[in-house]
DNA sequence: TATTAGCACTCTTAAAAGCCGAGTGCTAAT
DNA sequence: ATTAGCACTCGGCTTTTAAGAGTGCTAATA
């Protein structure tokens, strides 16, 4: 069978309807709704098509038609080409003082919760490949030393370690020189083994407490990848979508979602997948879904992306019927907005 | 009326009762569970005095009995005495190590939520009375500087700052020198204007610096103050407990729980009212929780203390029928986990 | 006088029955 | 090819019914 001009107006108007109300729609309504003039009789017979097809489905004879996932799919694949644009409020919040990346993420996920009312989750920067810029060491007490490692993209950490020789001012000064004048411009993985020999050589009567700093530098590395920086917003959202917020099934995802596990599978299947690899979003519905436990939503997950290599992962977890016209919007909108901020910031 | 010793036992044994399933316990129930031998004809007569005396309410005739407030304020309030030990597992969790603060509580409301089967939340601490301990000018740009901050009790705070004049290597090295004699040792509110328009005059070429510097000072400290760090986990423990999972009532309550503002609010009232000082262990059941919209849960809240000044507030919120024992056990001995951790720290 | 047995009564909850209406599928007419 | 019309289906809602748990009260008992 075809799937012909008015075909895909049905199917269309069926979706659009369904997102709204939720509720299965029958063939009346398309009949009054649609602009194309046709009694519910035809649309019936059309319907009955489109269900053969397997593009909408009958949750039980007599009652209306709701998407499948292969609708859904059609429906995303087709606005997603369309849309492009529309202004969200976005810009003006983002103009806030951010300092830490941490706190644009979480206030991130929080308007893109609020201004879609879907859950929201963003992960953390992944900073493999990132440049180490710059180390400092500093005395805090007698046997305690901080220190501070910035990478690019100005990504702080800080660590406090326990040293048991006593250091003093100048040498300590000439361990940052050291450190510095050896590290800088290197990226994590540049530091092999080769510059860690070479360091603790030149450093002499200290190596040891450069074999300290270095650890601290690969902790304060491997310390982020594993703790799973995620934060997320608006998870109670579901409540306002009634075939969510059942107890069951309103347990079972709200669990999910606090898993910060589960949510990390999640964000590297999608950067496996990267198949929209233009704007790098991707639209799972349904079934679609990596994550058990939430097939009972579609997520639209993107990837953004502040300055050199600085690059993580947003997700807007929803019903099936979520507005994608209206998260796809404002994805591509909040990525702008970040392309430009960062930029802008570059440029100073 | 008096509350007789075997008012007392009865009434023990509904709330335990109670607590274990949930559902409303009836005469026969207490007649045969309990110790004592009566019939449930008796067991009647004392429910209904106790039922007139305020400590347990009927849902509806011809249901069983269920505390009331009071009944479990009396109930929380006798075992207060009791307990004391239990020693849980938190132990070994907390020997991990742990080198951000911020890392130490996340990790405590997961223990406490796991362990409890409640919802857990820990504000961060707050350190008004903190003393500066240590303060870090070093250059990561040409006109960018980085301040690192640490207070009392190893709190490290970062900022990068844009200056608009150079600043040498050797005017940086002055400055860092300067800042430190002055600032070290003093709290936040030592450091008047008396002080810094000293500062500055010493800082001659480079007081825009200075001030600059001092702002960023300020400003961790109050971003932190309306930054809300408040960590919660386990909210979707909640639908463990029927009374408080139908839709209506989770999703409330999960709003709530993510508000953080709300939380604040909460741990404010808290503090205000300190009246266990001993341990400053506080419960709150049903009305008396100072938070609208929790009305159906108890919150049992203690304060902790890491080191020198740095305090916060522990809540674990669940039904109303939440099991006191363990979680106020469950409570202390995690204060007596902290108190050791730091005590040997301190001692180290 | 305190306790207990017995019984009628109440009220909730679960299941069953019945009704309503939205929506379909099919047929016949246009 | 489209439409009108009609019988039929089936989920959701309300009402009914039944069952069960628990009480309160009274009268018997120790």
């Amino acid at each position: 069978m075809e799937l012909d001009a008015r075909k895909v107006t049905i199917l269309k108007a069926i979706i659009k309807t369904y997102l709204e109300t939720g509720e299965p729609v029958g063939s009346r309504t398309i009949s009054k709704y649609s602009d194309l003039q046709l009694s519910s009789a035809t649309i019936r017979n059309e319907m009955s098509d489109l269900e053969e097809m397997g593009y909408i489905i009958q949750p039980h004879t007599s009652a209306g038609r709701i998407p499948s996932d292969k609708g859904y799919r059609f429906y995303v694949d087709q606005i997603m080409e369309e849309k492009d644009q529309e202004v969200t409020e976005i810009k003006e919040l983002m103009v806030q003082r951010v300092d830490r990346v941490e706190l644009l993420l979480k206030k991130m996920a929080q308007i893109l919760a609020a201004n879609t009312n879907y859950a929201a989750m963003i992960s953390g920067p992944q900073y493999h490949q990132n440049k180490l810029k710059f180390i400092q060491l500093s005395r805090v007490d007698e046997r305690k030393l901080l220190v501070v490692t910035v990478v690019e993209g100005n990504i702080i950490k800080n660590a406090i370690i326990d040293v048991n020789e006593a250091v003093g001012d100048e040498e300590l000064l000439n361990l940052n020189i050291l450190l510095n004048t050896s590290l800088n411009g290197l990226t994590i993985e540049e530091i092999n083994l080769g510059v860690i020999s070479r360091l603790k050589e030149k450093a002499g009567l200290h190596s040891h407490v450069v074999e300290l700093v270095l650890n601290e530098v690969a902790e304060a590395i491997r310390v982020d990848e594993e703790e799973l920086e995620i934060y997320t917003s608006g998870a109670t959202n579901i409540f306002k979508y009634p075939e969510l917020s059942d107890g069951e099934k309103a347990s079972k995802l709200l669990s999910t979602f606090e898993q910060k596990e589960v949510l990390q599978d999640l964000i590297d299947e999608v950067n496996q997948n990267e198949h929209d690899s233009d704007t790098g979003i991707q639209v799972y519905i349904g079934d679609e879904m990596p994550v058990q436990g939430m097939r009972d939503c579609s997520v639209v997950t993107a990837n953004y992306e502040l300055g050199e290599g600085l690059r993580g992962t947003i997700g807007i977890i929803g019903p099936k019927r979520m507005d994608y016209e209206k998260v796809l919007g404002t994805l591509k909108n909040l990525m702008n907005q970040l392309d430009m901020t960062f930029k802008k910031e570059k440029g100073d």
